[in-house]
DNA sequence: CTAAAGTGCAACCAGGAGGTTGCACATGAC
DNA sequence: GTCATGTGCAACCTCCTGGTTGCACTTTAG
């Protein structure tokens, strides 16, 4: 690991809980219904669930706690948007272990070749 | 979405399970050690970690049911490696939604200028 | 003002996840 | 053959997760 363990090791721990997050298909479809509409209150993204409307109202907070997702006050109602910035983590983390998913791989060709 | 519901959805379906196999801080170090030293037997994989050996056994069969990893027999032990083609998956997906992501945000701007 | 809509809060529940321990079983080393 | 090594299996435990329901509270609609 060129960055050292310090630095890979703060990546895992920041990468834990943004997989964990997004490990849930009620949650995947938040996201891909956030991305395909825009904006939504929690009544709008309960609709088409087929959990209650407290089930969703936690799934957003899950969201939002990882940082994917934020929210604010709209009248009485609650507004929830997607967070670009943060899903780049969880892409950039993934093409980093990737590359060195294919170094290690590299290594072993190279290493059985011989 | 240009690919229609049913893909959609069954995108989502094959995710989840994979982001969630990775949403654990454990297995993300069994993967980083791993793809630094190559394949492994349990034995080995549980040296560093603060875990017992049937923590991690588990923790490699939950990688290996998603297919990140996959094992094999020699002798008295069982060697676990990487399954690259897995982790495109996982990087594919990402990809996919952050830019549906972009989009979402490009429409959002219009919208706002408008 | 009154009613309905949209949330927030809290209690509660079942099941699964992550962990441990103890013991049996195979296999390599000598 | 014997002993140490490396796993597998099973039981068990605790805590978190995803889900529900009931009720109170704040706003908007009429």
């Amino acid at each position: 690991m060129s960055t050292g363990n310090v630095a890979a090791i703060a990546r895992v721990k920041n990468a834990a809980p943004l997989f964990a997050a997004l490990g849930d298909e009620t949650r995947l479809q938040l996201i891909g219904r956030l991305s395909a509409t825009g904006p939504l209150s929690i009544t709008q993204l309960t609709g088409k669930a087929r959990v209650s409307r407290q089930a969703i109202t936690k799934h957003l907070e899950v969201l939002g706690e990882v940082g994917l997702v934020k929210s604010s006050r709209r009248g009485r109602e609650r507004i929830w948007e997607l967070e670009p910035k943060r899903l780049d983590d969880a892409r950039a983390y993934l093409d980093r272990v990737s590359k060195e998913w294919d170094d290690a791989l590299g290594r072993l060709q190279a290493f059985v070749e011989d």
